[in-house]
DNA sequence: ATTTGACTTTTTTAGTTATAAAGTCAAAAA
DNA sequence: TTTTTGACTTTATAACTAAAAAAGTCAAAT
């Protein structure tokens, strides 16, 4: 359906790639064991994919949409600015625990990632940015926040709350996450936003 | 004068250590370089320390000591707490900028870092959340601050910052850091500064 | 007490080979 | 005609090895 070719085995594909990439990273997911999940040879995927990397971006790209696109639906609601973002951030803890392997700086070390990769995820960055943004601008619009530099408050707000999330990870050597970390991330989370909150509004 | 063995010359290859550990990091240093910047053979750094490990450690603690000692004096004299976490950030923003190749995760990757020098700056890590910690107690002594979880907010303060800072390394391949970024961090600092004290203040 | 040259040991690096995974394609199956 | 595959080639990774560099030692000199 997508171009030419069809299927739901194109889903299933990144079905599958998906699962193991988030739970095994890039590099240790081979194409013969996607392939294999969902009987087929790994050729067949060639069929649908036309290398492993742009499996790869499609499953990264499939994650950030479906994030993002659950939240611009809900721009043009009537939902106050502050529930937004607050609902934002709620969402993008739940993602960050889900994929963390896919998350730049998982296994594979920061200056080995592929500058495509990284585009990426910096791509991903800008449009979080631009999407808090237009929400900050609604609070203004709307009398609650104060009249602030909406382009630097949406990086600014980006930064802390990636910040926090490295400071999990960093700390580890593996990249499992167990509850009682995600817990008091999301605390800090709690926290971070109450005073970033305080920070902006009338 | 430290220990049976005496003089300068102990100050002197700490003095030439740092600068090259700062510019170069810890592997890229090489103690025949450090020998050579004071006219001293290779050999005789060895009469001051035990090996290449001890030197670096040394190193690094003695800038954290510096940073630590300049506040614990400020912490009894009658400076306001939020002045004196203000004082704080400042401090420790132009530490940062100094000793980045120093800090835990510049050239060499996150997990391929001894666990002695993880201990290291965890340590500090432990003593700048309890530093800051005072600093909390005495500004809700002052009835300056709420009468909030000490502990935990002070853990928190840390996070936010350190967190910050990663964001300026994680995107980059180089450890150096422009003007243009030092100072998007700096007015990054300031602004969750001023946040996290509207956050707490009474 | 301090320094060093000449030494040994350990770690890195560069280069090689073997293995595994990526990627191709003509033929088969649906 | 679309989809799948086995058998293949190419490319990347891992496992060894040899050479070079750096760490670390020590008896003798200052």
């Amino acid at each position: 359906m997508d171009n030419g070719k069809s299927d739901d085995v194109f889903l299933s594909i990144l079905d599958s790639a998906e699962k193991r990439f988030c739970r095994y990273g890039l590099k240790k997911t081979t194409m013969a064991e996607i392939a294999g999940d969902i009987g087929l040879s790994k050729a067949s995927l060639y069929y649908y994919f036309p290398n492993k990397e742009e499996l790869f971006k499609e499953v990264v790209s499939q994650g950030h949409k479906t994030l993002l696109k659950e939240f611009e639906g809900l721009l043009s609601s009537g939902v106050p600015a502050e529930d937004l973002l607050h609902g934002y951030l709620e969402k993008r803890l739940i993602y960050f625990r889900e994929f963390v392997h896919l998350s730049a700086l998982s296994l594979e070390s920061i200056n080995s990632l592929k500058p495509v990769y990284a585009r990426l995820f910096e791509n991903f960055r800008k449009k979080e940015i631009r999407l808090v943004g237009e929400i900050l601008a609604k609070g203004i619009a709307a009398q609650d926040f104060q009249n602030l530099d909406v382009a630097y408050f949406s990086d600014l707000f980006i930064a802390i709350f990636q910040g926090l999330r490295h400071n999990v990870i960093v700390k580890k050597d593996t990249v499992n996450i167990t509850e009682t970390e995600y817990s008091l991330l999301r605390k800090q989370y709690e926290s971070a936003f109450n005073m970033f909150m305080k920070g902006i509004k009338k």
